[in-house]
DNA sequence: AACAAAAATTAAAGCGCTTTGGAAGAAAGG
DNA sequence: CCTTTCTTCCAAAGCGCTTTAATTTTTGTT
């Protein structure tokens, strides 16, 4: 059943028709309750392409989730992050596109999203230090919200962003008063800015400690178990092997703490494990008593709020830069407790 | 720059220049070769919209994944199926549209995208035993594939399913050959059909061998890492605890693997653990020896074949029902060996 | 009752593309 | 030289909607 269908049946125009059913004030309220209940009876659906054509408007949202061929992985955060988006789409109306842009693919995906037309706004994913995407974007004249920020980007911008630095300062200070003075860190992929940030808070918080950091006791790469056990296990092995660690995800964590179960270690009283928690859905961080001490953030709130954000900046496009911070909780669990006494 | 522009700017008219950029045969080559110049030189990329609205095709393919308000647990496997998938529609100029569906508003959802006109096929995920979907798909007439099968519908429909009960009937035979007579199954959800399958290859093996199956050393549900916790800790306070657990995912087998550090016991020595594997980007099963004994199936690949499946059936729709059953392997890792001789 | 103003409706153009049905010109055939 | 057949191109219609501009109907005023 298309508009023309639903007019003739209706015996009217099908400005009229289309009118009523988009809340236009020109026309009869007594008529317009008619189409509305024809409309419902007949499952009216507007064809959204043409819709779209005729508006200008795709009414959908893109979001590009780069891939690069050196790693394959896909971020599992981009799951809960795509639900909590999802979400306020379908509650606005909006479609969500998905697309894998290969590295270096970047800016013809990001153009050739312009010139077809296909969405009205993008979400950025995984900004890295010095991300190209945004001035580019801007220069595309596209609506974007990126996720987290890109800290070599002097423009003003759109985003949302966990506080990682503070999260990961907070988390070393909160070690250095269980009396921990050497701590591991095991972070994501340090070209990506999340991980920079992250990686300075711990800095940050050893300076004003007044201890040394050493970059033998860093890590860095694509956050999975693997990756998590493999670095502890490379830490573990250190003649000076760290009393506690601090993982970027849930995921590395649990690597890390494979490690130290096979070195016959205790989480908690031997070694302490913090880490960066995303709250996923299927990863949650223990059910009463969370299993890892942790600063705490939901991606699937951030995934929501910046699909509002995005929304909002489409409607009123001066309206913006639009940004915002979200705060870490630090959440006390099973998986930390005071440095065990030199031996 | 918009057909139009482009055919001004070289002096031809647009049906030419169309013809030209779609391969027609009626348009001389060398004014091709000059219009296809052009069309590279301005960045020329036709309008989705408008070309879905005067071909009839969209170009797009829906993913709608089932959200149920009572769990709200994204299903990890999504990201990497939709990678797999993504590859695939990229590969041949299709988009990717994905939707979070309701529990109990499917029916309006899939009909919806139908009238909306905004998709030309769907991948189907997370079967139920009895899943109304696929008749409704069938009877509105719109290309599907399902991840999976549905083991109560009689129609014959395109799928594309892993071998769950022979992977699971298979990791309980291996069992049986260490010498453990008392296996823990941690499933998925039940309702699922992939769980239930995995459940009656369990069930099946236990019977081939004569060994009874006791409800209490069966668990189903969410598959999440507290999930596999929780069910492995109620196990493990039986009386009769098991020597060995069948965990249907790796993030199930993380929280099993949990419970049993915590009773102090030997991951591999005292209790054995297989897991099926789906070989998740950022859940890799180890990197040389792996983890956990697995049966092992790549949900990416399953992504990516179920696009191809989808392609073709929307290229051909009476070339279907199309179906294809992959099989696992077994690979055995660190987590399992001979049960514990009674002491 | 006559006329202006307001309200309700419609015809038609346009969004950017594909495609049908010609038309013009070149090549081939008689 | 004229007709026929390709070859190459184009004008215009159409996809399903919105929206401008115009028209008809209703209401209000004197």
């Amino acid at each position: 059943m298309n508009l023309k269908e639903l007019a003739e049946k209706l015996g009217l125009s099908q400005t009229t028709v289309s009118r009523a059913l988009n809340d236009y004030p020109e026309v009869n309220e007594e008529t317009r309750a008619r189409i509305k209940k024809a409309a419902i009876d007949n499952f009216y659906r507007p064809n959204t392409r043409a819709k779209s054509l005729a508006t200008g408007l795709s009414m959908t949202i893109g979001h590009l989730i780069p891939v690069s061929t050196k790693h394959e992985i896909v971020n599992p955060v981009f799951a809960d992050f795509i639900a909590g988006a999802g979400e306020t789409y379908s509650r606005n109306g909006y479609d969500m596109m998905l697309s894998l842009v290969e590295d270096g693919n970047e800016e013809r995906a990001y153009r050739e999203l312009k010139a077809k037309g296909s969405v009205d706004g993008i979400i950025v994913h995984s900004p890295k230090m010095e991300d190209p995407r945004i001035s580019l974007l801007a220069e595309i004249g596209l609506p974007f919200v990126v996720h987290g920020r890109a800290s070599s980007v002097t423009e003003d911008y759109s985003w949302l962003d966990v506080n990682n630095k503070r999260a990961f300062s907070r988390a070393t200070e909160f070690l250095f008063s269980l009396n921990h003075r050497r701590i591991a860190l095991v972070n994501g992929r340090e070209d990506l800015d999340f991980a920079h940030r992250r990686r300075s808070g711990y800095v940050t918080a050893h300076e004003a400690a007044g201890i040394p950091v050493d970059p033998q006791m860093m890590f860095s790469g694509e956050m999975t178990e693997v990756q998590g056990y493999l670095s502890a296990r490379e830490a573990l092995d250190h003649s000076d092997p760290p009393t506690a660690f601090l993982a970027a995800s849930m995921i590395s964590a649990i690597g890390v703490r494979r490690a130290v179960h096979e070195r016959g270690l205790d989480v908690g009283k031997d070694v302490s494990i913090v880490i960066f928690d995303d709250e996923l859905s299927y990863l949650k961080n223990g059910h009463d008593v969370p299993i890892f001490t942790a600063t705490r953030s939901s991606v699937y709130y951030a995934g929501q709020r910046s699909a509002e954000m995005l929304l909002q900046l489409i409607k009123d496009p001066a309206g913006g830069p639009l940004q915002e911070l979200l705060e870490v909780d630090l959440v006390v669990g099973q998986s930390s407790g005071p440095a065990p006494s030199k031996g």
